[in-house]
DNA sequence: TTAGGAATAT
DNA sequence: CATATTCCTA
């Protein structure tokens, strides 16, 4: 609809609206800045008193955008003590006094700026800043107050860049997907609408965005067409996105990430329709699980000036399973296992916000089907049959598949040294085939027939391919296969091991690793990898008091 | 009632 | 086609 262009009238004569606690004792000086504030468009409340000042922050919640806080010679303590209560204030401390310490313990003690009294307009009318940076840098709870500030800054941003600046996501030449992203009512809205907002600083404040760790990015669709009106919660409103995704497609790097496009259905004019494009925080990077989790409902939000509202913009939205998407379902999947692997968890573990659980089941459909395609052919590789069939296709297993493969472990306790049963050099298998991938997930390869098409350059990213692990850097030496086929799922289960070690030592991820064993026994492990691993995990369960006897195997497997 | 998964629709 | 949606089952 129109919420882009709402957001930018808003933003015109930003920073109009906020509201500014100003605390002087002196009621002169109050007085003055009151005035000059009131002329820039603050909004001004302003109390000589501490205890004023903070019964109003409290009273009034959230009320305030930021805070100018007289300190003198005399009132510094009830100034510290201010500062001390009102953290969550971005508060900006002036003073005719020129002392170092004084400075320094209201920096200390959270104060965002200094300033030296004789203050010009310009420092005045830049107060904005703390507001904006407070709201990007928030980790936990954006107060309320703020959220509508930065929601309206970030879209504003989106659309800058959609207009003006070249995409550096096609880096590789291709995105067209993304590339698309300009429509008719960010052009009718007009060029001189959105307002680089007067002051330089603001640039900066877009650097410092950009390279934070996490960045909203989001485009939504404004047209809204007449046809449909049903308002269900398929939308996705927000999302953050760690910048990286921008503008490395092809070196995919080593933190996980996702993105997902979401296209509007709208069957009728195809080329107006708008894109949003999410990007996933990678769940072992720095963006802080909190503000991802939060941030996926902040409809809420309900300003109490001027700017903004989330318009809750829902559309039916096709999911596009990029590579990058694909990738994270994949690892997730492989995480899981195959029978653990349901569109549920499968969605928790890839904290891509927006996406269904249908979506994932829809994927998770097409996946296994091809999965099953390839599955067959692979089986007959290694195990030939005494009969040559006529055709490959006839024998697939629709179930239970590890049935054929020799039992290891039957329905036995798994004595500790086969947790990794697969722990035999590949040419001890028939045919010296290489065996990495396992039965039920041998290297979902690009067949010649599955090709990744909307992005074709993106060869690491085909179906099942893993994600390696940067740690094991090269593959064991297959050269025939190398590239082909990959180690399937112990990769994740290393990277998984030692990300976590580095991290904090163990417990569940051992755990997990350790059921991942028992429930997939026949995965193999990369021929480069020792064994240390499971000795390691296995010290760690006794001196944990777990005993080493796993729990039963038997029903995961051969079940069902 | 939910969720998974196949079938079917778009 | 690739996804979404529906339908059936557990």
């Amino acid at each position: 609809m129109i919420g882009i262009e709402d957001e930018l009238l808003g933003w015109k004569d930003f920073p109009k609206g906020l509201k500014v606690l100003l605390l002087d004792e002196d009621s002169n000086s109050a007085a003055e800045m009151r005035s000059r504030l009131e002329k820039m468009d603050y909004i001004v409340y302003s109390f000589c008193n501490e205890c004023e000042a903070l019964t109003a922050i409290s009273s009034k919640s959230e009320g305030f955008h930021v805070a100018i806080v007289e300190v003198s010679a005399g009132n510094s303590d009830g100034v510290l003590q201010f500062l001390e209560s009102a953290k969550d204030l971005p508060t900006i401390m002036t003073s005719n006094i020129h002392s170092l310490s004084t400075m320094m313990k209201c920096i200390a003690l959270g104060a965002v700026e200094f300033l030296q009294k004789p203050l010009s307009d310009d420092k005045l009318k830049n107060i904005w800043q703390h507001v904006v940076h407070k709201a990007f840098s928030a980790r936990k709870d954006v107060s309320r107050s703020l959220e509508p500030v930065k929601e309206s800054l970030l879209s504003m941003l989106q659309l800058q860049k959609a207009k003006g600046e070249a995409d550096d996501k096609n880096s590789n030449g291709t995105e067209p997907l993304t590339a698309v992203a300009e429509s008719n009512t960010e052009q009718s809205s007009g060029c001189d609408k959105y307002p680089a907002p007067s002051t330089p600083q603001l640039k900066q404040g877009v650097r410092s965005v950009d390279n934070g760790d996490c960045q909203y990015h989001t485009i939504f669709s404004t047209d809204q067409d007449s046809g449909e009106h049903d308002g269900d919660t398929k939308s996705v409103e927000t999302t953050y996105n760690n910048s990286l995704a921008e503008n490395t497609v092809q070196t995919s790097p080593p933190g996980q990430q996702g993105e997902i496009i979401l296209k509007e259905e709208n069957g009728s004019s195809p080329h107006q329709k708008m894109e949003a494009d999410i990007a996933t925080s990678s769940q072992s990077n720095e963006c802080p699980d909190n503000s991802i989790g939060h941030s996926a409902e902040p409809s809420k939000a309900s300003s109490p000036h001027s700017s903004s509202g989330t318009k809750t913009n829902k559309k039916k939205m096709k999911v596009d399973w990029t590579p990058e998407l694909h990738k994270k379902f994949v690892q997730a999947v492989e995480q899981l296992g195959i029978d653990q692997a349901i569109p549920s968890r499968i969605l928790e573990l890839m904290k891509v916000e927006g996406l269904t659980r249908h979506n994932i089941a829809s994927h998770l459909q097409k996946y296994r089907m091809h999965r099953r395609q390839i599955l067959p052919k692979e089986v007959e590789r290694r195990w030939p049959h005494p009969q040559p069939r006529d055709s490959v296709q006839r024998s697939y297993y629709p179930h239970k598949p590890i049935m054929t493969y020799p039992p290891y472990h039957s329905n036995h306790v798994v004595p500790a040294g086969q947790l990794y049963p697969a722990w035999v050099p590949p040419a001890s298998y028939p045919n010296g085939l290489q065996v990495w991938g396992s039965p039920y997930y041998p290297g979902w390869q690009p067949a010649e027939t599955w090709h990744w098409k909307p992005h074709p350059a993106l060869h690491a990213d085909t179906w099942g391919s893993p994600v390696v692990s940067p740690s094991f850097g090269s593959y064991p030496p297959y050269p025939q296969n190398a590239g082909v086929y990959r180690p399937y799922g112990m990769y994740n289960r290393y990277s998984m091991l030692e990300k976590s070690f580095d991290l904090h030592p163990a417990e569940e991820v051992i755990d997990k690793v350790v059921k991942e064993a028992i429930t997939k026994p026949w995965l193999p492990l990369p021929l480069g990898l020792k064994p240390p691993p499971t000795e390691g995990v296995l010290e760690e369960l006794s001196r944990q008091g777990i005993s080493t006897t796993p729990p039963q195997i038997n029903g995961s497997c051969c079940r069902r």
